[in-house]
DNA sequence: GTCTATATACGGATAGAC
DNA sequence: GTCTATCCGTATATAGAC
């Protein structure tokens, strides 16, 4: 049984904006986002002005409605990338393992670490309240990365690994006690990483809904 | 083995925000504050005005403020006072049911059930981003009802109900199933109450956490 | 205690030079 | 593409009559 949980992916801090277009206005917009990221996780959405993206971007606000329509697009497309970014490493890890055990613990894992290396980016993805300044999107459990995870434990289901039960169960018992372990973490409770405590989570998550033998 | 989880409680939504004053200015307190719930979890803190609340509560701006130092101080007041009544009820639970068991189980039933009969005061103090207009208050899982809870936990890995483990590892995989199903709820993402899947999910939590034999 | 009217500030967004 | 200066709506909070 294979514990190893990374299978060659690119480490979360190095997850960048980069997208097709000219690398020199990729800087700019890249920067904008990178800021954004920041100051929203920090002061939250509604606590941060233009002007204080614009000061502390170091740069004009002139220069930010050049690259984008207003300040919830670059919620918004701060939002996407990072969902996209996410379920690109899951669907990788998805194609590394073979059976649900192994994909949901390696997801596990990877979440946990990039709750580590990168609070930022699972604060506003995980923790936001989306709704509120994004009216427009569909709620964080039915993004593109959940749907995925669902999908892993519904084919275990099917195909033994675990009990058969309501998938929405399923999902809240395998996952819930590990993204409440990074929620703590990120709210400061824990002493150290949510990474730490991997092995001991997953064993009582595996538990509550692994088939008996 | 006691699976009823009610033992005599107040209605969650008869949950109230009486004190010991006057009660014709209780009324008028309680109204600024109960509409204040509506639309803070609606509509969100930032995006509620205090004309917003003022037109909707059917009194004046005037009236809002000689009861309320600032928009701040009611979303304070209705925190606390929510908080407050879970704990009560918590307590209550605590003091009907003896073993760790029985008193997780029945917290998180209630908790359930009031997230159905009371969807915003379980929204507004389990999913609000008070950090963002509370900056003074501690997180929500250091509340006095998380702490409560907590205390349940570990009392049941004292006395040996429970496999001896990190406490926060322990509460995670105990309840975070079913936070995470209550989450579901308020997004809409269930079709019914999640009290409905509490048998289910409360016999995967406590596969996960409980002493082998 | 409750009301209306208003002061004051701030934030998002735009105009237009360079 | 980037900048500065500015517009304009809105939001919190206050003043002061009743």
């Amino acid at each position: 049984m294979n514990h190893d949980f990374r299978c060659s992916w690119q480490h979360p801090t190095m997850m960048t904006f980069a997208t097709v277009k000219d690398p020199k206005v990729l800087k700019k917009q890249e920067l904008i986002l990178a800021t954004a990221l920041r100051l929203f996780t920090d002061k939250g959405y509604f606590n941060t002005s233009i002007h204080d993206l614009q000061r502390e971007a170091g740069i004009s606000i002139g220069a930010i409605y050049h690259h984008f329509r207003s300040k919830e697009a670059i919620a918004a497309e701060l939002f996407h990338r990072l969902l996209q970014a996410i379920d690109a490493q899951l669907e990788q890890i998805q194609d590394c393992h073979h059976s649900a055990h192994d994909r949901c613990r390696a997801a596990l894992g990877w979440l946990m670490s990039l709750s580590h290396t990168s609070p930022a980016t699972m604060q506003f993805v995980l923790y936001a309240r989306h709704r509120e300044f994004l009216p427009d999107e569909p709620p964080i459990c039915s993004s593109v990365p959940f749907i995925r995870l669902k999908r892993m434990i519904a084919d275990g289901m099917d195909n033994g690994e675990i009990r058969p039960m309501d998938l929405n169960v399923a999902s809240a018992a395998l996952l819930g006690g590990g993204i409440r372990l990074i929620q703590l973490q990120l709210d400061g409770v824990l002493d150290g990483p949510a990474s730490d405590h991997l092995d001991l989570i997953w064993d009582c998550a595996w538990r509550s809904v692994a088939m008996e033998n």
